[in-house]
DNA sequence: CAAATGGATGATAGCGATAACATCATTTGA
DNA sequence: TCAAATGATGTTATCGCTATCATCCATTTG
């Protein structure tokens, strides 16, 4: 930096002035100490900027397994809000939402001085680790319950659960089967309490869900059991995945969909609607999610007040995976 | 840190030295220190410390759409290996390879003073950002053609291409028809290579390769062409997601999976075994490669020289979706 | 037993930027 | 016309840490 300053004839505060507040340098000079940075290719160093500033332009994210489309998507939507703001995004996947492995991991970032975190866990026993989080650090929570101390960003679970049920009730369905995600995630409760408040409201008989991994091969497995069952004519599937399997499953039985049974899933992933056939589903904006939750931490960093919660409504997709229930 | 050596009675030196070379520092200092480290739970300052060491314990990571399975599970890969060292990762998602795009996203990575970067780079474009890497950078490549001043980590995409055309060929098809990624990708262009070598070396027919662009969508579209031709009895298409369509293009067009036609994809998304006929495909160890490109950038950074190319196998998995072809 | 050796610890000087205040030149207004 | 206000730039101190060399003490050695 004493280089580039020398060279346009100018001291280092100048340089530095220029370069985070160029309104208040002369045009002219500013010019000269531009060119200068440009001959020298000169770089300021982020270190000694934070050292003296206290903020390191870069954010944290504590996700579950990244390779899953909706924290992939999540994560993706966050980076490129954070783009727009220069800020970089760090990334920690953690492989279990624990208590401990939620703390290590913030502890990780905290370490590296990101300037606050997203904690992308949709699960029940993160709660804990969520309630322990360094007050001193902007923090926002995606997708839990929001009795949290902290902002959280979440689709509307059990919004997105009524829609889909609503959906196979009015397709003339007795009632619908639900295959459900892990029960510890908030997301596979909040579809399920979705899911069993309309066949309550509804007064239709409620079968036990059926508890699913999201994978589609445990979507597979319950799919057999269903497709024994001649009474079973609706299922809800809690993802697009477990569907994936549910589907092959009650082809390989020899029940077609959707003329003997309706399936809807949820995430709307990009092949559902290649699937064979197309899948229904409720569609989860997961990079809108991401935007807010880095509006949300921006706010925090920024001092703002902020909304403490924000919730997105998820859309039921109809394909063609649900149709009318035969008479009889 | 001034408080925590006053606390154990010593100088900050000293404790410096018991959080970085603990060796040096006599064990019961040493426990002194860090016993006044917890008490105060007194966390060191990584921009000060970068800024005197020259080292960030960051890496950085340039990738084309990291939602995408391949994608998203190579950054994964890097970053658990990362971890395992007490590296970070930043992940900076570009929405085009061109040689601008990819030079910017390096800027924003250096400028937060990284120590290496990984570029998830699989298409021809990129190559010319490739051969203008800042020289002081330690950068790996992955993915790309083997040909750059780089290290390059990749998936052997012929012979994952050639192993597919084989099978299908073994099973008595006279030819092999290919869907294929786009061009311009290097994947894309290998798989097409690989399968082209199959068939001219066994004198076989070759179809014009039918251009797609990984989506599902495309698979689809090009499925209901061939769907029309009966001379079609064995398909490779050049990624999973374009398979889906193509299983249900033909489907819908009365064609049987694996009786009248076999379709072979490639990557081995999670879903695959759950198609309905279930996938067989080519799989790609995404987890691997960047583990692989992980070792390649340490190695760089530490100065060591390292391989210069890693090549991984890529594995066939024959499922339901391929069958001999019916006599006649 | 003095000198040499070596291990543990301390004092000092930056690393490269910005905050805060100081300075200087110019403009403004009565 | 001149004091006060304004705006552009410079000076100094400091952020929190580690490299380097100095110092001290306890051994070992001749």
């Amino acid at each position: 930096m004493e280089d580039v300053a020398e060279r346009a004839g100018v001291s280092a505060m100048t340089v530095s002035r220029v370069l985070n507040t160029p309104e208040k340098v002369r045009p002219d000079t500013r010019a000269r100490v531009l060119d200068a940075v440009r001959e020298l290719s000169y770089r300021p160093n982020s270190a000694a900027r934070s050292l003296v500033t206290g903020r390191s332009g870069v954010l944290g994210v504590v996700s579950f397994d990244t390779t899953l489309y909706g924290p992939a998507s999540t994560l993706h939507g966050i980076e490129q809000a954070a783009r727009s703001e220069d800020y970089l995004v760090t990334t920690v996947s953690v492989s279990a939402l624990s208590r401990r492995s939620i703390g290590e991991a913030v502890d990780r970032l905290r370490f590296q001085s990101v300037d606050g975190v997203v904690i992308v866990a949709p699960h029940e026993s993160a709660a804990d680790g969520l309630r322990h989080l360094p007050p001193d650090l902007p923090a926002v929570v995606v997708g839990a319950s929001d009795d949290l101390p902290v902002p959280v960003a979440a689709v509307d679970q059990v919004t997105g659960a009524v829609r889909a049920t609503k959906h196979l009730l009015s397709l003339g369905h007795r009632t619908v089967w639900h295959v459900s995600g892990p029960q510890d995630w908030i997301d596979a409760s909040g579809r399920i309490a979705g899911w069993r408040s309309v066949l309550e409201a509804e007064g239709r008989e409620i079968p036990e869900p059926l508890l699913g991994d999201w994978s589609a091969r445990s979507g597979f497995e319950h799919g057999k059991r269903l497709a024994r069952d001649p009474e079973v004519t609706a299922v809800f599937v809690a993802n697009d995945h477990m569907a994936t399997g549910m589907l092959r499953a009650l082809r390989e039985a020899g029940r077609q969909v959707p003329q003997d049974v309706s399936v809807v899933g949820f995430d709307d992933v990009p092949e559902a609607a290649y699937l064979w056939p197309p899948l229904s589903t409720v569609r989860q904006n997961f990079a809108e999610v991401g935007r807010l939750s880095f509006q949300l931490l921006l706010d925090r960093i920024d001092g703002r007040a902020g909304a403490p919660h924000r919730m997105i409504e998820p859309e039921l997709v109809v394909r063609e995976s649900t149709a009318a229930r035969l008479p009889g």
